[in-house]
DNA sequence: CGGGATATTGAGTTAGTTCAACACAGGTGG
DNA sequence: CCACCTGTGTTGAACTAACTCAATATCCCG
């Protein structure tokens, strides 16, 4: 079951502040978020978060846990478009006439902070400069997006596996995740399958393949990168870099 | 040759105006959009307006012309992320390090108007209307991204083709470039491949398929849609919607 | 009237799909 | 504790969508 309780984190603590993309917000910055913040929101892994075709009134910042952003067409084939780590943002992306152009899927427990879409003018005409990193945000997911039709469109199934395993970990990494080279992760090679626009079988035999490389190691929901510069050199792999504030 | 001119077309004259996508701005921030923009960039076809690896201190809005914008692997294979139209906005997408992370190619001659880059802040801090319509612009052409995502790695050629052609046709009518049905379009098949993730000949054979159902026809440059209906219906085609500004 | 870029077509190949069977693990209830 | 069940992963075989190669046709431009 997922509940919405308010206000259980003080934002001058949250725990995403320990990330080093975070930027030190000013006093008055964090007044404002937190008044802005409207509660905290907490779901079960497969919880739906956000559903293509209906509309959502709140912002999301996942604080912890993982989820995936996907469309589907009519038939049930689905495409994963990204995974949501904490410290993402979710829900300034897609709406049209309020009605959400994507879904959201939790793949653990998690805790998101709860913005109301209506403050958001407020946040644009109050505090520049948060208004200003929102969009560093979004342009890094807009990177992200790039990269991602890059491989799905031009790369061969082992590059695309590759490249999803790298970013995967490396954002993890990023996010404070992971433990040496080992990750624990709360998804099915179908979820892989449908990141990658590939068939579940193909999606296990090229797994298989980078398994019998000795390149990375996939048991038991942990993935353990063996040999990160094979990997990337395997894959090609360039990413898309951290989030920058070109200026301020 | 491509060639800057310092301010030629007045912003209260902006062509772009015209079109129902942009509200209605108000005299201050008009006054300081012409401050902003530092000139107009008026390139051949066939001109590259930025390069993947380089740094590009500029902004740049479309005024008129096509483009398109890719990426490339090493080895030469090219995926093309989306095609750019009048009234886009391009450079904000995507820069690390000032980096950019993409390409942009003219398809034809552009003009383009010019803002510098370090002055974003400016608007930022001083028009946080303008900065939410940058938003704006931003979140939609992530939705682009995220259909194009769904578009290349979950649908059938056949699909794919009727959905990139039904995208092109019905942007470039919104910024009144198609007349009626017909649409004087200056790409090759080469660039329907690398933005479909298909190779040249098998983009071929899958156009004439459409083109024996006579859903569309494509000759000397110039593209028809015969039946739109049956086209979206056999392409599944949903689109990103228009722009759109839920506040203020 | 060339000549280069673009489009078309056929033939053979391959990467990736679908189908189907089976293996394995964890979780539940008897 | 076992028997069962469901979700996940694995494997082989047959199939097909899409690819590559290569030859030819067509268009546009100078």
């Amino acid at each position: 079951m997922s509940a919405a309780v308010p206000r259980q984190t003080p934002c001058r603590k949250c725990p995403l502040k320990t990330l080093e993309i975070f930027r030190a917000v000013s006093p008055t910055e964090l007044n404002f978020i937190e008044e802005f913040k409207s509660g905290e929101f907490v779901t079960d892994p497969g919880a739906t978060i956000l559903m293509e075709g209906t509309s959502n009134p709140h912002l999301y910042t996942v604080l912890s846990g993982w989820a995936f952003r996907y469309k589907t067409l009519e038939d049930g084939r689905r495409q994963i478009l990204n995974f949501v780590f904490p410290g993402d943002f979710l829900g300034l992306q897609n709406s049209t006439f309020n009605e959400m152009q994507h879904s959201v899927e939790a793949l653990s427990q998690m805790v998101l902070c709860v913005f109301p879409r209506d403050k958001l003018w407020d946040l644009y005409s109050k505090h520049p400069a948060l208004a200003y990193d929102l969009t560093c945000l979004a342009s890094r997911s807009e990177r992200l997006l790039d990269e991602q039709l890059l491989t799905i469109g031009r790369r061969t199934a082992i590059e695309k596996m590759g490249c999803v395993l790298l970013d995967i970990f490396i954002r993890a990494r990023h996010a404070g995740l992971a433990t040496g080279s080992k990750l624990k992760l709360p998804i099915t090679q179908q979820h892989l399958a449908d990141a990658l626009g590939l068939s579940l079988v193909h999606t296990n035999k090229t797994l298989n393949k980078l398994m019998a490389q000795r390149v990375v190691r996939w048991k038991s929901s942990t993935l353990e990168i063996l040999d990160e510069p094979k990997l990337a050199q395997i894959s090609g792999y360039e990413g898309a870099g951290p989030i920058l504030r070109p200026l301020i």
